[in-house]
DNA sequence: CCGCCCTTGTGTACGATGTCCACATTCGGG
DNA sequence: CCCGAATGTGGACATCGTACACAAGGGCGG
């Protein structure tokens, strides 16, 4: 019951009761302050008053508990796409109602990018996690991953007859690849910095190109 | 002179002449095969025949090394970009001429993506490398930054007509933004394992959408 | 209610890695 | 020719991921 000293929650039991989630969490934690190369695993264990072995009952190695950090990361993406879509204003108009709603999808990407840039890092920069971008492990509250929810906002485009059918397959990732590409520039590349206003005028810009160009 | 059992090649002289470079080649070979996690400096000073430690005297941690490689890679970039428009069939007409140009940019990226996945990884994947895209030490033979050559080639639209000359400024970011959001799709995402001409279409679409939507 | 066993956490240990320090060797300029 | 600056060496250390053997304890059959 005592702390040791340092700031690490002792526990009187022997068993955890919910180990896996809490690493996940305080993985989740040091992915958020200092991008995925920042989840090591003693940190993780000590943060959870763990022994770090102690891991290796829940995870096979480091490279699966980054994974599961990967996917619960890309979950709060679809989440923060989920918000921006709830937070649009009512309107009568379903064809601006779908447009906005696609719009929502990429300035969610975008803000998500920006306010939280380790995790969308640990979400995306992993080698090979972007893979499994459709697992359900990444969805929202919705129960949608953030590809799904790209994938119905541009059927919403279709529906709405802002987007020829013939020019639907595929889209995904002509979008995906406008604003992933964008977001990553924004973070680690040289529009890095720029304030939020002119991040997010960057981000429109690119969504208007989308729509042009799609 | 002997070699030591293993494949390194043991110099006979105390100095080694140029190991500053040396290095960086070691370093850019491990990359190609691997990305930027496999430049480990124990294993590039080992190829190079020399001890470890002996690297920092020419970079100042194994960031500055990897650095350097980083910017190598983004000069094969260039490179590729470079021999992608010089393998241009010669045309007449100028107008062509600039937009042939322009596509062979990011037909050139897309290609190197593909090709060398490991240093495209190592010249962009590296956090807060992506924003030295402009330095010299990232150019090709032209002496041209894979940013500048982007830069000239949307110039060229613009003599020719063929991109609005309010809509040029900003225009390399919603250019390169699409452009490598698809290169990294391709390579770590899920469009990883498209058929070589598969992936060619997939690069056409997405400059179709720029060419579109600029 | 009891004893067994499978799951979960512990302790110890090892090899690899980045980096620091003191020392050895060599080259170039006075 | 000789001395100091530049360059490579050797040894050491903390930290990291991970393997192996062991301890604790909760749940299940009897």
């Amino acid at each position: 019951m005592a702390a040791t000293g340092n700031g690490k929650p002792k526990r009187d039991t022997y068993r955890h009761g919910d180990l896996r989630n809490a690493l996940i969490e305080a993985a989740l934690e040091l992915a958020r302050q200092g991008g995925p190369e920042a989840v090591v695993l003693r940190a993780v264990t000590r943060q959870a008053g763990v022994v770090p072995n102690a891991a290796y009952r829940h995870f096979g190695d480091r490279g699966a508990l980054l994974h599961a950090v990967s996917q619960a990361a890309m979950a709060q993406v679809a989440r923060t796409m989920e918000a921006e879509q709830a937070a649009l204003p009512p309107t009568a108009d379903p064809v601006a109602a779908a447009r906005a709603c696609f719009r929502a999808v990429g300035t969610g990407y975008f803000r998500f990018a920006q306010e939280e840039p380790g995790l969308f890092r640990t979400a995306f920069h992993v080698p090979g996690d972007m893979a499994h971008a459709a697992d359900d492990t990444a969805a929202g509250v919705s129960g949608k991953t953030p590809f799904e929810l790209l994938g119905e906002a541009l059927d919403g485009l279709v529906d709405a007859g802002l987007l020829a059918e013939d020019r639907r397959p595929g889209a995904e990732f002509l979008a995906w690849s406008a604003v992933h590409g964008l977001a990553v520039l924004l973070i680690d590349g040289p529009l890095r910095g720029l304030l939020p206003s002119q991040a997010h005028e960057a981000g429109q810009h690119v969504i208007d190109m989308i729509e042009r160009g799609i």
